[in-house]
DNA sequence: GCCAACGTTGGC
DNA sequence: GCCAACGTTGGC
């Protein structure tokens, strides 16, 4: 089982979609970026635990968990004409973009803001804080995994000058 | 709305 | 295959 983080902007799909249709597997569809796609393609799998991060928004940040729920699957929307993320170069043959299925696990008690992650020394390493990062879909650690939840469930926000155990 | 950082495109 | 120009991302 893997661990992942995927952007997504709110006002098109954000944690409260996933909280509204709890029972309901929603299409992740529309990544354009291939280093994204690949990962997406070759190593999400069912079963996988994705973080919901919000961006271009108001409360940037970690909004809740989803799971995967279905394997990568030709993305519909670079078919779709009328869609933001129609490519016309996409083919039945030569159909280079991937979609998969989340379902919804938990909507954070309190959104975990992109500031308290760039925050934590132990999150140094994850992609998102890093500067200029534009990667979509990424990679979690199991260590970063249990981090942000921990820091997610700390009431008073989590305290990274308390860390240094 | 600005703009730095990045990914992609296309001429050569 | 290089790389300048361009378009996009995404925090601020």
């Amino acid at each position: 089982m893997n661990y992942w983080l995927f952007k997504t902007e709110p006002e098109e799909c954000s944690i409260d979609d996933f909280a509204k249709a709890p029972d309901q597997a929603i299409v992740w569809e529309g990544v354009r970026n291939y280093q994204a796609r690949n990962f997406l393609r070759d190593q999400v799998r069912t079963g996988d635990l994705v973080f919901v991060y919000h961006s271009s928004c108001k409360d940037i940040g970690i909004a809740g968990v989803a799971k995967v729920v279905q394997n990568s699957y030709p993305d519909p929307s670079q078919f779709n004409s009328s869609s933001p993320y129609f490519d016309a170069k996409s083919t039945g043959t030569k159909a280079p973009w991937v979609a998969v299925d989340l379902q919804f696990v938990e909507k954070f008690t309190r959104l975990l803001s992109l500031d308290k992650l760039k925050q934590s020394t132990k999150l140094e390493q994850l992609p998102l804080v890093k500067k200029g990062n534009r990667l979509s879909v990424m990679p979690v650690s199991s260590a970063e995994w249990q981090h942000i939840i921990k820091m997610s469930q700390d009431k008073g926000n989590c305290d990274e000058a308390r860390e240094t155990t």
